[in-house]
DNA sequence: ATTATTATATTACATATGTAATTAAAATAG
DNA sequence: CTATTTTAATTACATATGTAATATAATAAT
């Protein structure tokens, strides 16, 4: 957990329940993920697993099943993300993007107000 | 190239020295790719033929050598990658979005009053 | 204890991606 | 024209990802 892992697009659904519902059991994430996802049971499991494998979930077993919990945390890895993101598509360039997404989103008067008022909280 | 495709990370880097400079040859994207990474040559020829696979990229020989050109747009391809990210990681919610950046990227004050104007030409 | 049920772990397999080397085709130099 | 150089196409191969099926271990029911 040194330098910050990737998790693949599949793998950003599950995480999201970990971090959401903290511990949690497998069966609570299948049923969760299976809400937003016609993923089978298994492929959950399979995500799940491999998020244990790169470090980013742990687990221990309290009573006869496993508690799921994060071992990083979402804020770490959505700037992360991000970042790679904004370097990736818009070579690191806040502004160009904020013309992409505002064009693109389109936002209601009151989303257009929120973000600015978070800008001038700056 | 009726629905946007897919480019990977590495493919972005080749597609956007298409897009700068358009028409470009082979030898022309080798140059400039390998201003910013240490990808051989030769990879650099086959990412570009991935692109020109996946429909995105097109190619004729003008005179005894191939000019490569995009066949979609950069604005197309970047508000389709942006939204994605944008559901992916903040389930399409720009202010949480906009609030990680602003804390991420450490903009200057400048920064932060563009990214104002910008929202209040909306 | 044996069987049935869960829960977890292992294995599978196709496609994508990163990263090239090898081969073939075309142009140029002798 | 034949050999060499340059360019482009094909093949390669390891790891990642999407998507599961199968096998094993732990529990619970009989």
């Amino acid at each position: 957990m040194n330098s910050i892992p990737k998790i693949s697009e599949s793998e950003w659904v599950v995480m999201k329940s970990i971090w959401n519902e903290n511990p949690i059991t497998a069966n609570r994430i299948v049923d969760i993920v299976s809400e937003s996802t016609t993923w089978k049971p298994n492929t959950i499991k399979s995500l799940l697993n491999r998020l244990v494998k790169k470090g980013v979930v742990g687990h221990e077993s309290i009573g006869r099943v496993y508690q799921y919990y994060p071992l990083i945390e979402e804020s770490l890895l959505v700037k992360a993300e991000s970042h790679s993101f904004l370097k990736r598509i818009f070579d690191g360039a806040m502004q160009p993007m904020l013309v992409t997404l505002i064009e693109t989103e389109d936002l209601s008067q009151e989303d257009i107000e929120d973000l600015k008022r978070i800008l001038e909280e700056k």
